[in-house]
DNA sequence: CTGTTAGCGCATTCAT
DNA sequence: ATGAATGCGCTAACAG
């Protein structure tokens, strides 16, 4: 069986409450006394129990995160590779996650309040939030701690912590790199008033604006391949010298629109998905490890929301896809 | 303060260990004291102490499954699907799911071990298993319930509980639905050795063979859409009447040399993933809700092994794709 | 700095 | 069929 608290501190020759502190808050511990039960430890092969542990103080040091459906793949694979990075890091800090499912977003509420009463997980991550998210206000006011992966897009929602990706820096990184090689760089992106949406049009605006170019190449469809490749043709058509997306599934639609004119100008993605790699066109990182680790910051009481940027990932390919750097920096995690 | 054990034992007027048989085994209890108690439950909004629970019977009712690093965006979204899935249906049967990371299958085996010990979860989930997986011998040793997604592939392999897709049935049914336009119906896979690949190969070949056609327009690549789009032109030079796949990647290259040889056969993908619903071509939907019901029955006890059979999810698209199906039994699910 | 005492909430003996 | 005791393993108070 287990080694229990009392076997190590019998083994150590002191008292159970001791060789708890020496684990919990081992600078109030004598450094002899601790280095013999240190030992007493190993010699055990002791772990506590975190039953018993839970029980007796009413925490689970675990993250509850919501599994969204997966929808599209591109959304689906953005918020896998997030989940990914907050587990590895969670246990890091000796904190575990635990998934869950809900239909909505009231359904969310309803089991993050279960989970959280039930101390079976006491922090929260809530993703994809949107203008006037019901869940931030809710949970702010049952005063469960949460972290939201997306700003606050409305003035009227409760103050919360949050971590986002700063689309703007994204798509303006990509903007400058198509300016080293043609003038006419366009952009295209989805209707206005998505938020994101909104802010990676922005970076590709400013970009345009601090080179002194005209931002007019801009084109706005819904997120699907067949679409951005109508409107592609018609930024080819313009003169565009390259093409900046909102998303990977855009870029793909643009490349399909490239390869069908015969056109050899270089896409931009978003996200870096699959896709990027697969086709091997460039396209914005979100960073997702650095969102998980100002998430789990948040987390642990840094009182700051955080916005992350976002990293240009250049691939080089014969028909698309920008000129790979001159300096090193480039790949390593392309597809294999 | 959340309502107790005690405090339900007191306003229903009997004792608490009455209240913990009314609820773990209510078949032995008086029925009016059973409804006495259920009222009290109710009345106070009881919901036991889960980590008293688990204490008391070092058991977690949770299921661990590891989280794989998103190498290609299709893979990703499959494991995510199959996990969301999982956890969808394991919270009906008032089981948890624990995620994990891990760095290899040393790891994963090392991270299983110390949670299971430790009774954070007390069954898991193998995906991706392939050839020789040497997980699956280290678990079966230490005694540790698992199910693996994934049939093993060779003889030596230690026997334990499994699900696994039939791929050869998936691939079947796609090349019958073909072979109702064409004879001539292609298939681009992968090179021989991987199992699943082999298995969807040899659907296709057996579909070919109870027509009566020859299986003779067989081209294996890499999971890559560059060399498929290659292959593919050589098979629609060819003459091939439709691209049997056997994964999404695939067939997104073949949509590419279709767009560039202006030609209109179909494809099937295989995975139904994203790019399927965004380029709209037909894909075998590997019915991960089922391989999730599947796989807690096992955990369950039922002592059996199967065999999910996939769906073929058609889809009618202007330049692409199978006719969609005469019958209803069509779409609901396609890309936003 | 260390040891003693107490109890978190539950399920499992045993009695009755 | 129900009730009384016991302890799972741990940490929070206090006392020494």
């Amino acid at each position: 069986m287990r080694a229990t608290l009392s076997d190590v501190a019998a083994q150590a020759g002191v008292s159970r409450q001791t060789v708890s502190n020496a684990i919990n808050t081992p600078r109030i511990v004598h450094p002899a006394t601790l280095e013999r039960v240190m030992a007493a430890v190993d010699a055990l092969g002791y772990s506590p129990n975190l039953h018993a542990r839970r029980l007796r103080t009413s925490s689970a040091r675990t993250i509850g995160v919501r599994l969204e459906p997966v929808a599209d793949g591109v959304h689906g694979v953005l918020l896998d590779r997030f989940l990914h990075a907050v587990t590895e890091q969670a246990a890091r800090l000796d904190r575990h996650v635990l998934v869950f499912t809900a239909d909505d977003a009231d359904d969310e509420v309803a089991t993050i309040r279960s989970l959280a009463q039930r101390s079976l997980a006491d922090a929260f991550v809530l993703t994809s939030t949107d203008h006037r998210d019901r869940r931030v206000d809710a949970l702010a006011d049952s005063g469960i701690p949460f972290v939201a992966f997306g700003r606050p897009w409305d003035e009227g929602a409760a103050p919360h912590a949050w971590v986002d990706v700063d689309g703007r820096a994204g798509t303006r990184e990509a903007t400058e790199a198509c300016l080293a090689i043609g003038d006419r760089v366009a952009f295209l992106g989805w209707p206005d008033g998505s938020g994101a949406g909104d802010e990676r049009r922005g970076g590709w605006r400013d970009a345009m604006e601090a080179a002194g170019m005209p931002a007019n190449l801009d084109r706005a469809v819904e997120d699907d391949p067949a679409e951005a490749q109508d409107a592609v043709a018609e930024l080819l058509a313009a003169g565009a010298t390259a093409i900046v997306c909102a998303s990977d599934t855009l870029a793909l639609g643009a490349i399909g629109a490239l390869s069908r004119a015969d056109a050899a100008v270089p896409v931009v993605g978003f996200d870096d998905t699959g896709v990027a790699a697969g086709l091997g066109f460039s396209s914005v990182d979100q960073s997702l490890g650095d969102v998980a680790a100002a998430v789990l910051g948040l987390l642990h009481g840094e009182p700051d929301h955080r916005l992350v940027t976002p990293r240009l990932h250049r691939r080089a390919h014969p028909r698309w896809g920008l000129p790979a750097q001159r300096s090193a920096a480039a790949d390593g995690k392309d597809a294999s």
